[in-house]
Order: C-alpha cells, then structure tokens, then sequence
DNA sequence: TTGTAAGCGTTATCAT
DNA sequence: ATGATAACGCTTACAA
C-alpha cells in the first residue's frame, strides 16, 4: 500500500467519484467500491484509508450508477391521490416513514385526478422502481401492467373485485356493521347516507355495508345523497337528506371523517340541530382532526400505523422473492365513541 | 430499411431494453434513443417503427441509465418535517404537483426529527438530485453543504438570518402586525402568546413579531406560554396563560392554526368561555380545517399555491443556471377574518 | 485481500 | 438521417 497522494485530483467541478478517491487513497478503484459495501472483503486498514479520503472529498456512492449494475434502484414508488381525505397525510407521511427506516427511498406521485395515473405509471417504470404502494384508484387493467412486468404491488384501502392482488385494507364492511347495530340499538330509525364519488369502490363498500345492514335491521327506506369526500360536500349533502325526508334523519352514516364533520357543521350551524341529541353522525377513518373536541366524532379509527408497517413489508418481501402469491390483510377498525353519535 | 424482424427476442425475464427494441425493428439502437428524443433528427418513418415495436414489448427508456450520462436525474429532492402542522400536507401536495408538471420526479424525506436530517441529506447526494426544496430546519451549516455541492435549494418558509440563501415565506412579521393593530384597535389589553417549539425559527419570528409590535402600542405586559405546534399543546399552553394572568387574557396569538385551534377548544370546553365575545384568538397559516364552522379562526391565510410555484420556479431556475444570486421572495398573507376573534 | 476488466442501458460524438 | 463507438460511475467476476 502507498502512501497518500498529496495532491487534490482536479475535477473541474465535477463531483468526486470512486476514482477520484482511489487515487488519493493510493487504492484501487474496486477497493473504494468495496469500502462502501458492507460485507465485502476488505482490510480494515484500507478501509479506513479509503472512508477518511472520501470524507475529505465529500464522496457518496452515485446510487443511479449503482442501481445500474445492481438492477436495484432502492426506489420505491408511492402513489396517492384525493389530498381531500382527512387521513391521506397520516398514512402517507407514515408509509413514506417505514420505507425509509427499510432502507429505500420514495418516489412520490401525488395525483390530482386519475387520469395522471397512466403518466405516473410510465414514469414508474422508467426509474426502475422495485416496488410500488398505491393509495390511489387502479383500475384492474393497471393492476394487470404491474403483473406483466413484474413490479411487485401493494393497495392501500383498495381491495379490487375479481382481481388477485397483495392489499392492506380496513375492514370497511364490518366497521360499517358496527356502526348501524350501535346505531339502531340507540334507538335511531330515519337513516340518512352521506356516499363519496360514485366511482370510488371504497365508498361503494362502505356505504352498501351499510345499507346492507340496515335492511338486516328491517329498515329499508333509508335516503342517500352523494357528495365528494370534502367537508363541503358532506353539509350540502346534509342538506340535501333533510330536503329528501321532509325533516332531520335521526342518524346520518357519512363515507368518511371529512364528510361527517361537514355534516355536523351543517347540522348545528344551518339547521340549528343538536349533535347528537337531534341527530347522530358517524364517519369513517379516524383521522386526527376527527378527534378535535368541537367535533368529537364517533367513528371507525383505521390502525394507519399496522396498516404501513405490514404494507412495506408485504412489498419488501415481494420484492425479495418476487413469485409469492398475492395475499390480502384486511384490518378491524376501532370503534370511536365520540360525542357525535348516540350509541346502544 | 429493413422490414421488421418477426422473432421476439428472448428476454429472459429481463426488462426490454433498446437493444431489443432496435434488434425487431431493424434498426441501430441509436435510432431507438431518438426516437424517444423529443427534437432529434429522425425520420418519421423510423420513428414510428421504433414507438410501435416499443409499446409492443412494452419498452420504456430507462431514466437511471439516462440520467447517468446526462448527469441530470430529473429528481427533485424534497425535504419536510413537522407533520403535525395542519398546512403541511397542503404544502407538499402543492409542490409535488408542481415538480411533476415541469418535468422532474419528487423524492420524498418525511422527516420525524432534525436527527435524520443528516441520513437524508446523505441520500440526496447519492441520488442525484438535480435540486432540493427543504420545509424541514436546516442549520446554517447544513445549508452551507447545499453549496458546497453546487445544489441547488430553495428553503419553504425558513428565512435563515445572516445566511444568503434562495428562499420563499410568508411575510410573518407584517401578517403579525396586522393581528396586533387590528385586535389592540377591538379594544384587546391582556394578551396571551403561545410559541411554537424553542428552536424553531419561524415560531420564533412570528412571536417576536407579534411582541414587538405589542410594545409599540404600549403593551408589555404579555403572557407567553410554549407549545409544540400540535392541537394538544394549543390548549394546554391556553391553560398556563390563564393561570399566569389569573384569569383568561382579552386575547391570544398562537404560532399556529393548530394550537390556535386546541387554543379555541379549551377556552370553550374547558373553561366555558365564549369565543370571540370572552377572550379571541388568532393562528396562523390558513390551513383549510381552519376554515370548518365550528372554529372558523380568524388567521393569516399563507398563499400556497403561488408559494409553491414560485419555490418550483426559482429551483428550476437555479438547476438550469447554476449562478444565479441567492434570492428571497416574501408573500404577503392574507387576513381571514374569521369569527374566532372580534377585530376592530 | 487486492487489482483488472467487463458489463449495466443509456446519450453524445463522430463518421458516413 | 443513420449507425458505430465511447463515455457515465458503479459492482462483480476473475486473476493474482
């Protein structure tokens, strides 16, 4: 082994590379390489050498050079959409914690629509990305381009019909259950239904969970207005079952947390209503907000944190061993008993 | 030109490459390249050859080969912090929407504490990026290695005193002032502040802001009590100023929507106070939950979307012309008045 | 343990 | 307009 060189390798502004410090190290090329791998072979002496030069260099490994060779990027991608939802920023800011603390990074496609779907789908596959987590709505024909190319995939909260595909879910329908026997054990008959957009499947699932068990109860002229997952939505809507029953719903069943705190508002502020003596309102999702004393919603918590820890490493398997079979985890909520609801 | 090769190449398994696609188009892999160039000179006829065969083997450019020797990776790093601040989801929506729409990826650092502050600067560096927006706290120091490195950053809403350096915020001082002249001008005497976390820089301007201009109408008898940015701490830090004052102030300044929030709900729930008739309180940011009924808080409304834009601008800016002078842009916020507080 | 050399999949340069 | 060929910065056999 040489001594070090004493002088500075010109780089004309270029950032330092393996061959910049292996020079200055007296070291070969490799052996920087394998100063930055853990496990290789190297004398700890050489090691030290190589590791106190890039420091002086301010040497990192170039990662794309890396994920070229290696055909691992440590890329994960993570698509979300309907920044509206309440619990959106919870579960994205906890999955992007997890894959992190697994050693990968995040490639954020924050959707506004779903007709971005397909561009941040494109864009998935040119940046080699290992795996992909979506919080957003794929149609089963996307579902179906993950598989052929063999991008390991994991759904948040969609669970997709007829379609063999790794998810982590809460368990809308039985959150839903809960809710209406709660509900028409207290003793509320005139229901009200506050769904998302027609096309969201976990509103669908959630709202006919619900209208299921309703009729299970024996009631069945239940009123349902549609709005768009946002707090606005949820008091025109309120508004609209007010119209549709000649008069206040004893308990209104909202599709999400925003929506029901939307309906409160709209209740106590426009129809000068009591909550919960004059009418009960439940959401779904148990966001933070939810919990605010002015609202205190009673609702389905979703266990957001089990839901991203067992969801990263659903993925993380599959992308060590990419021929598992698809496998779906479906959640139990908490029922929130807030000061929204009346509940038997 | 040849006609079309009929065979499939045998892939293994592996990714189709342009190699695979120039071999079944009869075409040098050159051509391939181009024809996924926007503005290289190829004819239309080999063009549409190539795109053809590529969608047919479902080929892609790989960006990380691109970006190896393009050193450019099209990937903007984005650093922030402090998920508990109601504005913050907002924020990143509105600036990974805006990083898409100019042509970059984003990589997302969700960060818990300033400890990984380091880790992530680490990765950015491994990565690539072409360029960084920070709403996380970085030290002087930490900033002084964005330049070293000749990256380019752009700091969201952290003005870093005796530092040059690219950055957007909200004008915090005037948004202050106009909250002190206009409550001092409803009558207010007795006021509270509650402070945001010791360390962080934008608490601390906006509380030093709101006290000074406090004196300046004479006023310097002013209760302050620290919280930590989250609803919690809003109404416990309430609770401290009404035993310092001996009673409720006229008024109280939070660092924030969010204890301003938690502020408003122990007056009300608590100590069965009548906001804004009994004691107002203000926040800050204009965080969409702040606008529910139920709280409707009278705040300065940060403009995110122009924020947003104009951090996204200036990056780019400064990736495509690395010297440009350190800049900082100031948006004025806009007063809400919202029923939280009477204002003269 | 260390060094040499061959890729990884692109774009860029230079002939043709 | 098209096709060879040399980088880009790394990892990984293989040789020593």
């Amino acid at each position: 082994m040489q001594p070090v060189a004493e002088t500075l390798p010109d780089m004309g502004n270029r950032r330092a590379t393996s061959y910049d410090v292996a020079r200055m190290a007296n070291v070969s090329q490799s052996s920087v390489s394998r100063a930055f791998t853990s496990g290789a072979s190297i004398s700890e002496d050489v090691r030290q050498r190589v590791l106190e030069v890039a420091a002086q260099l301010g040497y990192q490994p170039n990662a794309i050079a890396r994920s070229l060779i290696t055909r691992r990027s440590d890329l994960i991608g993570l698509m979300i959409g309907q920044a509206t939802n309440l619990i959106y920023p919870e579960v994205l800011f906890e999955l992007s914690r997890r894959i992190s603390a697994s050693g990968s990074r995040v490639l954020l496609f924050a959707l506004e629509s779903e007709a971005e779907i397909g561009a941040a789908m494109e864009q998935l596959w040119r940046y080699q990305v290992d795996g992909v987590i979506s919080a957003a709505r794929l149609s089963a024909e996307q579902v179906g381009e993950f598989a052929t190319r063999r991008v390991p995939l994991v759904l948040y909260n969609r669970v997709l019909p007829d379609c063999a595909v790794t998810a982590v879910s809460v368990d809308h329908a039985d959150g839903e259950r809960r809710l209406v026997d709660r509900l028409v054990k207290a003793g509320h008959r005139r229901f009200g239904l506050i769904s998302g957009p027609a096309d969201n499947a976990v509103s669908v699932e959630r709202m006919e969970s619900a209208l299921a068990r309703l009729r299970q109860h024996g009631l069945d002229q239940v009123a349902a207005a549609r709005g768009a997952y946002t707090y606005e939505s949820g008091g025109e809507a309120f508004g609209q079952l007010v119209e549709m029953l000649a008069g206040p719903p004893d308990a209104v069943i909202c599709a999400n947390d925003a929506m029901a705190i939307g309906a409160v508002d709209a209740a106590r502020h426009h129809y000068k209503l009591s909550v919960p003596q004059q009418v009960s309102i439940v959401g779904f999702d148990g966001a933070g907000t939810a919990r605010w004393l002015s609202y205190d919603l009673t609702t389905i918590r979703q266990p957001v944190r089990r839901m991203a820890e067992a969801a990263v490493q659903m993925l993380m398997e599959r992308i060590d061993t990419p021929d598992m079979e698809p496998e779906t985890r479906l959640y139990a909520g908490e029922l929130i008993q807030g000061g929204s609801a009346r509940l038997g």
